[in-house]
DNA sequence: GTGCATCCTCTAGCCACTAGAGGATCAAGC
DNA sequence: GCTTGATCCTCTAGTGGCTAGAGGATGCAC
């Protein structure tokens, strides 16, 4: 990057906003949680952000769009810190954040497979003879137990 | 159902517990939100639940395990109480649902292959070479943009 | 009567924000 | 200089669907 980068430049709390695609109230939630640094203020208390932090703050978002938690994005950023670590502990985050999203997809299909056949299953009459109501009230109708699924990981809008 | 029915007696809230596999907590605030009515009470304040109350906390649990929230699950036990309304109704809630599962499913389908080619593509030197960090400071270097995508529902555990 | 399990209510915490109150400051146009 | 509207500030509370824990009462087996 060059000297006259924009991205050395001061800008605002809005103007990071626009360049990142994270939210003001966002930016400040993540300073407040110690993700990204309090920036230097104006005369009037305004935030004011150099290319680092909007480098820091985009590289969060594109974590977040992947899925990443933000503890998981927290360690993350340390060891991005740290380019002489080995990058071991990274690997073991995103391997760890894949396998839950492998886990979730087989879950959601199991799931998918029971919505459809309740759908298909009903004619359409009257709710005595809905199969919709009839699966949720008959446990015993489904084709698992689908047993006990942990939430998913949020992702941002 | 016969006088003399199991669903017929009546059972603390540890028993319903058990018998549903809902926690006792659970109940607490199911019956808090309004899901589930106030049941009696004995002289000492100890809940007293009867069959019909395990049977609709049945349809509760069943509808959450199929990943129904509770505002959707409120609908569905109204339309249940009203076996003479038409079943559009559960249809539609069971359809939209069906629709933001497969919509969900194909948001960690994208992540998946993103996540994957992060993993395969890290070789295991220095966090200065991780191919993990690199991809994450670089959006560009993603397949697709992913923008925003919204949070899974929940589901329980 | 002595434990221990179970029950009661109530509050607070989880995640990752989002919304809104109530007010200060800034920049542009007149 | 004045007004207007955008932007900024801090702070609190709310979202969903529970879960954990405090602090205490009751029930039941030995």
């Amino acid at each position: 990057m060059s000297i006259s980068s924009p991205t050395s430049a001061l800008r605002s709390i809005g103007r990071l906003s626009l360049e990142t695609g994270v939210k003001v109230p966002t930016i400040r939630f993540y300073e407040k949680i110690g993700l990204l640094a309090p920036p230097p203020r104006t005369a009037s208390d305004r935030r004011l952000y150099d290319g680092a932090a909007s480098r820091r703050l985009a590289f969060i978002r594109h974590a977040r769009q992947l899925g990443f938690d933000l503890e998981a994005i927290r360690s993350l950023l340390d060891l991005s810190d740290q380019p002489d670590r080995p990058c071991a502990d990274a690997n073991v985050i995103a391997a760890r954040h894949l396998a839950d999203v492998e886990a979730k997809i087989a879950q959601l299909q199991a799931l998918r497979v029971e919505l459809s056949r309740m759908k298909a299953d009903c004619a359409g009459g009257r709710v005595s003879a809905c199969k919709v109501i009839e699966v949720l009230h008959d446990h015993g109708r489904c084709l698992s137990s689908h047993d006990t699924v942990d939430a998913a990981p949020a992702l941002p809008r």
